[in-house]
Order: structure tokens, then C-alpha cells, then sequence
DNA sequence: GCCAACGTTGGC
DNA sequence: GCCAACGTTGGC
């Protein structure tokens, strides 16, 4: 199994949503990086911690999971979409996404204090500058993001 | 609202 | 294939 972090702006798509939505298509992302991770490398039940980010302070304010794994963004080739793509066409698609399952909401883990826990230390997310919105999260990683949450993997695994 | 970091675009 | 210009992200 892999752990990764998903980003998603507080105002536009909260965890909440996500689970009024009973999980949801995550379509939108333009990045190349982002794209090859959600097509060939994000798998069937894999966790992700969900970072509400443009918000004070950022923070994950809950876990997800892969419910389908990476398959063609079809907002890339609708033409009223926001992220219309031309370049992008049903028969060569350019733009990938996976679906989300919503799993558990945790108390908010902000980013000031995982910056300042050593055991986090390493984490991509935590690297000055980066912007992807989509990242692999260590195992160790994602663990003690869940500590931090007052939770385990192994309790995570049972929700 | 600012701006650093980074990705993309397009001229050459 | 370089790189300047530009746009975006996202914390602060």
C-alpha cells in the first residue's frame, strides 16, 4: 500500500464535502508530476491524507482512499469546463484522475505544528516552495500525521 | 496583498 | 534546446 497527501483549497472543496458526497472524481489537476501519480501509481485502497491548504492555518482535516484508480479527466475535453484542455480528446486524453472515498475525519493537524515535529522531518510537503498538489507521503510519515490526529493506521484501516 | 518558488510557453 | 516572460500556487 502507498500514502499520499491531496490538496484541496478549504473554501472550494472541504473534507466535508467529501463526505456529503459519499467520495467524488477528483478532476482538475494540470500538473504533469500530479498526473503521472494519480495514473500510474495510485492503487486501490491506498490512504491519503486530505490537506485543506489557502486556509489559516493549512492543515489535513481528514483521510481518504482510492476507490478507482487512475483513468482519463473528462473535464479536460469539455469545452465549458474551467479546465478545458484543447489539446486534450477523448481518444488521447492528456489529463488523468483517480476517485476518493471519503474514511475518517481527524481534528486538524496544522501545518506549523508538523513543521516543528522531527519525525516529520523529510516530508515533502514541508519543503520550501513546493506546490504539487498531489504527493507521496512516507509511511512514517503518513503514521505520524495520524499520531498527531490522536489516531493509527491500524485504526484507520478498521473505519 | 505580497512574493518566492516553480512550471509552462514560445521566440529565437 | 535555451531562456526570458509570464502565470499559478499557496504560505505568510
Amino acid at each position: 500500500m502507498n500514502f499520499w497527501l491531496m490538496k484541496s483549497e478549504l473554501d472550494v472543496y472541504p473534507y466535508d464535502r467529501l463526505v456529503e458526497d459519499g467520495g467524488t472524481h477528483w478532476d482538475g489537476v494540470r500538473n504533469y508530476q500530479a498526473r503521472n501519480m494519480m495514473r500510474d501509481d495510485m492503487k486501490i485502497g491506498d490512504l491519503v491524507l486530505f490537506y485543506h491548504s489557502n486556509c489559516k492555518p493549512p492543515h489535513v482535516g481528514g483521510i481518504a482512499r482510492i476507490k478507482r484508480e487512475g483513468y482519463p479527466d473528462h473535464t479536460s475535453w469539455d469545452a465549458s469546463s474551467n479546465y478545458h484542455d484543447p489539446k486534450s480528446t477523448p481518444e488521447n486524453p492528456r489529463w488523468f484522475m483517480v476517485d476518493l472515498d471519503p474514511v475518517t475525519e481527524v481534528p486538524p493537524v496544522s501545518l506549523p505544528d508538523m513543521r516543528v515535529n522531527p519525525s516529520l522531518e523529510g516530508m515533502l510537503l514541508l519543503r520550501k516552495g513546493q506546490r504539487l498538489s498531489v504527493q507521496p507521503v512516507e509511511q512514517t510519515h503518513f503514521e505520524a500525521v495520524l499520531a498527531m490526529a490522536g489516531t493509527t493506521l491500524d485504526d484507520v484501516l478498521k473505519s
